[in-house]
Parts: C-alpha cells; sequence; structure tokens
DNA sequence: AGAATATATGCGGATATGCGAATATTCGCC
DNA sequence: GGCGAATATTCGCATATCCGCATATATTCT
C-alpha cells in the first residue's frame, strides 16, 4: 500500500510529469532534461530520483553521464495504464509542447567540453 | 495537466485509498466511512470531499445523510485502469482488510435514533 | 419553533514537500 | 595526481498538506 502511495506522489507534481513526458520521448541525462524543462540542475536531478526510486525510471551510466529511461520491465503494471492518460492529459498543455521542442536542441555537454 | 495532478494528489493519501477502497466494495454515507475507517468525522468528511472534487466520487442526499459513490461515469478513465492497481495494492494490506471487516457492522445512525 | 442528528468548514499546529544556493562526489582527460 | 564537467546531496526557507477541535449549516422529528 505505501508503494502504490509513493507510485502517487511520483505523478503529483507538475515538474516529473513534465519530466515523464521527456523521457517518453526518448531516454535523457540529467542535464538534457535540465535543457528541455528549462530548470535547475538541483531541481532535475532530484525529481528524477524520486521517479527513479518510484520505479518509473532506471537509471545507466555511460561515462560522465547518468542516462535515465522509462523502466517499462518493472513499471509497466503502472506506467502502461497511465501512460495513455499522461499523455492525453498532457498533450493538451502549452508547457509541454515547449518542453518538447526544446528536448529537440538538446545535447549532452560533455566530456571536458573540449572534443567541440 | 493540472486536473492529472489533482487526481494524482487525491490517490497520494493512505486515508482516501482506504476510502476508495471501502467505496468499491458498496456507496455509503460519511458515518458509516467513519465506522469503516474507525476515523473522525470531519477527517472523513474532508477526504470524501476531495475524492469528490478530484471526480473519482459522487454525492447525493439521502434524507438526513449524504451518500458517497464511486463516480464510474466520469472519472472512469482513471477508475477503470486504476481499479485493478488499487486491488493489487490494498488487498495485501492489513489495514484493508480490518476497513472491510467493520464495514459490514457499520450502520446509518439516524435519524434522530430514536425509531430503533 | 426547538431539539437532536449528519455533514461541512474555519482555524491553528505539526509535518511534509519543493525549491535554489552551496557543497560534495564521481568520472574522464591531461 | 590534478582539473573540469556531470551529477548527487545538504541546508534553509517558503508553501502545502493533514489532522483535531470547535463551530456552522442542513435535515428530521415532535
Amino acid at each position: 500500500m505505501q508503494d502504490l502511495i509513493k507510485t502517487m506522489k511520483a505523478l503529483s507534481d507538475e515538474t516529473r510529469l513534465r519530466i515523464l513526458n521527456v523521457l517518453l520521448e526518448r531516454e535523457c541525462c540529467v542535464c538534457e532534461v535540465m535543457q528541455a524543462l528549462d530548470i535547475s540542475q538541483s531541481r532535475a536531478s532530484r525529481n528524477l530520483g524520486i521517479l527513479e526510486d518510484a520505479g518509473f525510471l532506471t537509471a545507466k551510466r555511460d561515462g560522465a553521464w547518468i542516462v535515465y529511461s522509462v523502466d517499462w520491465q518493472t513499471a509497466n503494471r503502472y506506467a502502461t495504464p497511465l501512460a495513455k492518460l499522461l499523455r492525453d492529459s498532457l498533450d493538451s498543455s502549452e508547457v509541454i509542447a515547449q518542453d518538447k521542442e526544446r528536448l529537440k536542441h538538446a545535447v549532452r555537454m560533455g566530456p571536458t567540453a573540449l572534443g567541440k
């Protein structure tokens, strides 16, 4: 029961719904999420952690970055029925459209940002 | 989007999940919910109101009482996929079993409690 | 109308939540 | 090892949430 509450709380926040929406487009590292949503680093990291803890996301390290993606494996029982709901509710939102637009130009920053 | 957040917040509370569970058994007035969950009157009333505001419940007056029931009509898009999740998560909980047991003996109290 | 019951609501306090700013940690490269 | 970049975490504050208590409103019966 506490798990279900944790799950619902994870979805009770605008920032986290926006993050989930972006990650449904494609997997992202933290800095890409920051760019897409135009939010601070700590805010992105903290909310990604909450979604991960709730089981919606998995994190895998890729060099300097930590890449988050929707965990369809373990969160499928929640994500599947909810994904459609999210889509339906979110697509009509203006913020969401802006997030997706920014995501197109979001880039991974390093490493050392010298090779560019 | 704010509607979705309101919906998720409504489900992010143990008291409200317990209420929902009881109302999935059968419709109840406030005093029956108090008895089933063994909680205060204001607590029952307030949380029923929150669930109603989120669209999960409808309230109809029946004499002295106000009877709440799950609103499958308007909340169906949330309730249908979620009902199973709720069931799966809740049935394993001890509190939930107790609620259901108490519900069996819950009675409407009035009116005037003299006709009995 | 008046008494009693059922429900809703205002208020104050305790706790939880979300955020930015600053700091700590981890990794890759020289 | 040392530096810079990416991410995580701590801290303090503002706000939101939840509850009990008391009170207000609505309804029924006499």
